[in-house]
DNA sequence: TCTCATTTGTCCGTATGTATA
DNA sequence: ATATACATACGGACAAATGAG
């Protein structure tokens, strides 16, 4: 590993860790190059990249602020809005109704995105709003068969599965794909939705790929149109500005 | 303006103008810091920046090579898959069929988010697909009144308003918000697109903003579900790859 | 308003490492 | 193996933005 990346590797951490305060002051380039005792180059090559993580802010003349703990994933969903119906309700919570492991045909494959014959991990049930239990939609989950053996991990089902998945198996997400449909609202989920059969409703499919082609999870989500609108918000710029202080 | 700052735009036209082939070498390091006059350092900034942007891919040992002739604006919809009904097929052509001013009322002031009583420049008609001629897409075209005059500019409606508005007003586009959702076809447009009625459709709005809190531009989309999918790809990492030579 | 010190931004020169053909 | 070209790293200098006095 190269010199500035190791140091933005030891920032990273640093940062994670909260030895910084939010909205604070980051050390100034020189202090860094007196600490780690390395070039202002190297210096600010780390720092470079930590910016563009969305870490850190940089002013001139003003120094370098300290933005977040960690790294925006560009790949969450950014659910900014609920179409205005929750007004900005964020929190979620997900209520499992099938666990177990499925073989897929046919036409599993083919909304799925794999190969007839896989073996493939599979959760399914219900996310409800947390402040009024009101349900947003269907979900299921797939996970790999190579990464099931997080089925034993997963008895607090707060956290994402796929970061479950980057901490068990040190996966690094590279790419994900996000597919939106719109299809006739299936009977058995209308159902347990309380929604209207054959009404609209939002398919959405994510795949998580970690480096290799195939990816190693894929998730389905399926939404009554009356409930919810996918929305997202894309930023052209790189660098972010910090709060001003006034 | 800086000098690294000066060279990219330089480069920047150049590839544009087309120079350069897609897919072939750039010139090296060297070659540029003499031809300029500047110092390598400089040329690596205005480099690093034409990268970032996706015009170029730099590899140690082999090169750089030129990977597009514009910027692949953020903004834009990745149109990387029309679900696998259309293989690839891009480009798409506008066929106008209304074209006017109106006064937003209560519905549609909810639809656009937008205040009741404005006045906007509305296009609207169908998007097919440039090789077969076959409707994707009813598309809504809203631009702010203060914009309006780009209306005698539109005699070729090859490219994007967006575009247009970006030369003429020398707006700078910052952030575009994308809501999808799903609704059942209406009647109207299920003619004009041949397609069922009250079918399942995916209700695409993009609202485009330029540093202030109000859009310019609004676009709503209205695709039969069956035709078509909404596919995005996003990536963690700002290097891109050159396709490999051999 | 003006000056001044601080901090990041830009730019130069040079040297060495690493990936590729 | 060798040459080429980008990547990393060091050093120094000045410019520009900011905030305090």
């Amino acid at each position: 590993m190269t010199r500035y990346q190791e140091l933005r590797q030891t920032l990273n951490d640093e940062i994670a860790a909260g030895v910084f305060e939010i909205g604070g002051k980051f050390p100034t380039e020189f202090e860094l190059c007196e600490r780690f005792g390395v070039s202002r180059h190297t210096v600010r090559e780390a720092l470079r990249a930590l910016e563009d993580n969305g870490l850190l802010s940089r002013q001139a003349g003003s120094g370098t602020t300290v933005l977040a703990r960690k790294a925006t994933a560009l790949y969450t969903q950014t659910l900014d809005s609920l179409a205005g119906l929750f007004d900005y309700a964020t929190d979620t919570v997900f209520e499992k109704r099938h666990e177990g492991f499925v073989t897929i045909r046919e036409r599993l494959a083919e909304t799925l995105g794999c190969s007839i014959g896989e073996r493939w991990l599979r959760f399914a049930g219900l996310r409800r709003l947390a402040t009024n239990g009101i349900a947003i939609c269907w979900t299921e989950i797939f996970v790999a068969e190579p990464y099931s053996a997080i089925r034993s991990a997963l008895g607090d089902a707060t956290d994402p599965i796929y970061e479950l998945l980057q901490r068990q198996f040190d996966l690094e997400i590279s790419e994900v794909e996000q597919r939106i449909s719109a299809i006739s609202m299936p009977i058995e989920i209308a159902q347990a939705l309380e929604a209207e059969t054959h009404a609209p409703a939002l398919l959405v499919r994510r795949r998580y790929f970690a480096g290799s082609a195939n990816p190693f999870e894929v998730t389905l989500s399926i939404h009554p149109g009356d409930r919810y609108a996918h929305t997202q918000r894309l930023h052209r710029d790189r660098k972010r500005k910090a709060p001003s202080t006034g």
